[in-house]
DNA sequence: ACCTGAACACCGTTCAAGT
DNA sequence: ACCTGAACACCGTTCAAGT
């Protein structure tokens, strides 16, 4: 009676690591450097174990960071949703780009499988269902979803890699084109000159969202 | 008097490869794999000799992406462009889309590094001059031509990796999430269902763009 | 001046063996 | 059942030596 809930009897050695201990440090290692800097021989020194004791709690390396990305999708705010559809398109899709800010990494993840895990899939559902809201076709909806997806990776990898480049100190390759741009053949670029930097690194993530929203739905 | 143009005189042993060979040979497995598929190692094999002899005629992988860049770029169609300033913008946005789109192993270098060469400038030059020629202040028309570039950067490097994922035949994890979505809580999601990845294959490029640049610009 | 070979410090992963 | 060690097939790059 005491034994009603059976504990499969574990037999062998006991592990040493766990899957959970696992992808915590791959986290770590992950939002530090980036997808880029996590190795198995590196995540493997972290937990204090061999690169081949990993391959006892994932299948391999892919697997890895899709668990990682499941996991970090699970923790995502679902934001209320404003009641007008078009609202509810622009809100969605801020929402998405505040999730996937946080966390660039998460995106060179998603660039490679593409679409993320169910918990990314809600801000596919919602973009789409408003867009259909606006008065746009199901199928108009869909490629409407896919502009605003396309305009919110590139901004987060674009800018991801110029913070990357930042912080290397070493002058930029486009540093040192800006720096002696021909005012002959390109002359709107030669009188904006130093400006470039400053006003590329400003975020106009949301107006550029606006823009492209209003250009796609149907005039109210 | 024959000797009017010095031959400086070489001295030392001749060279066997040249730095021209050693760019045509990157171009063709650049071309061929993806940027991943450039080694030293495979580079140095393909114009039969050793990696280290590499080293002497380009500094290091990174000189030789860039070294491809400028190659490739120099290469490309400057279209004329339309009188009517929007017009001019969306053209140029175009020709810069198809530009990458002829060559995604580009964009992997582009993003990594910002911007492209000269050659590359010429786009953003045209680009933010039909954005002032539309009644756009500069910093707002610089603001506008990285909105577009995000969206093309975007567009270009998800639909390049979807091409990848096509390629290699095994399923995908997108498609394992779309085979059983939760119809309660993804009901659009859901019902588009299987025409999703058809939807999504399909070049909605220019109507994105075209979309984009209306909401950016000021009403007509 | 140009090229080679050996070496260093890395990768992901497989396989056979230990506990 | 879980972990280890040695090994394989790779990377980019440095360094000392050869022609």
């Amino acid at each position: 009676m005491s034994q009603s809930v059976p504990q499969r009897p574990r037999v062998g050695r006991p592990p040493r690591i766990s899957r959970e201990e696992v992808l915590a440090a791959a986290r770590r290692i992950v939002e530090e450097g980036g997808v880029g800097s996590l190795t198995m021989r590196r995540l493997a020194a972290e937990v204090g174990s061999t690169p081949m004791a990993l391959y006892h709690h994932v299948k391999d390396k892919e697997e890895l960071l899709l668990l990682l990305l499941d996991d970090y999708a699970a923790g995502l705010a679902r934001p209320a949703l404003p009641e007008e559809p078009r609202e509810r398109l622009v809100t969605a899709a801020l929402a998405m780009h505040d999730a996937l800010a946080g966390c660039p990494w998460v995106v060179e993840v998603l660039v490679a499988d593409d679409l993320m895990s169910d918990a990314g899939l809600w801000y596919a559902e919602h973009i789409v269902e408003a867009a259909v809201a606006c008065g746009l076709t199901p199928e108009q909806a869909v490629h409407a979803y896919r502009s605003v997806w396309y305009y919110t990776a590139g901004e987060i990898i674009i800018r991801a890699a110029g913070r990357r480049r930042a912080a290397e100190d070493r002058p930029t390759h486009r540093e040192r084109v800006f720096a002696d741009l021909d005012r002959e053949a390109l002359p709107r670029l030669a009188s904006i000159g130093g400006r470039w930097t400053a006003l590329t690194a400003e975020d106009t993530y949301r107006q550029g969202l606006e823009a492209l929203v209003g250009g796609l739905l149907p005039r109210a």
